[in-house]
DNA sequence: CCCTGATTCGC
DNA sequence: GCGAATCAGG
């Protein structure tokens, strides 16, 4: 690994578009490079590489920045937000098992396998996690969400 | 509150 | 050109 970050290299902008047009998502782009969101939205967008939405589609082009936020929240909303947060009124969300008995080899993985590496790379045991993956994702729902988060109890790495 | 993509703007 | 900040929508 190199001492230094030459930001985007054609290394770097063929690994977006690889997974750009792989149907990736940004957040998953990001973290599988090395660069924040951000980053890789800014780049797509300077390479003239937008998913759908483009600046004709937009409608407020007035921009004065949060001039008078008028339609108040509903309290219903108000309060699916903090439940969400907050104790979730006995929500039985335990911790979710992340099942470590479908490990793959990286030859083994495909579109529909999560691809968390599990052990560190090179190591005799290392390995992907393997489970079942929601389409367009890299990851298993459990390591998607593990994947990159500020908020979290503990990082849970390597399953 | 969480998340996403897309634009704007300072560096 | 880069990316954080920001906006807009789900």
């Amino acid at each position: 690994m190199p001492v230094l970050s030459p930001t985007w290299t054609d290394e770097r902008i063929e690994l977006l578009r690889q997974h750009f047009e792989a149907g990736l998502s940004c957040r998953e782009i990001a973290a599988d490079i090395g660069v924040s969101r951000n980053a890789v939205i800014g780049k797509l967008s300077r390479l003239n590489l937008t998913r759908g939405r483009t600046i004709d589609d937009r409608k407020v082009h007035d921009r004065g920045l949060a001039p008078a936020r008028a339609p108040r929240t509903v309290p219903r909303l108000q309060y699916e937000m903090l439940a969400t947060i907050y104790g979730e009124t006995g929500a039985p969300m335990v911790t979710f098992p992340i099942d470590d008995a479908n490990r793959c080899s990286l030859l083994e993985l495909a579109e529909n396998r999560c691809r968390w590496p599990i052990s560190t790379p090179g190591a005799d045991d290392f390995c992907f996690c393997g489970n079942s993956a929601p389409d367009g994702q890299s990851y298993c729902a459990g390591h998607s969400r593990l994947a990159y988060r500020p908020n979290s109890r503990a990082r849970v790495m390597r399953g």
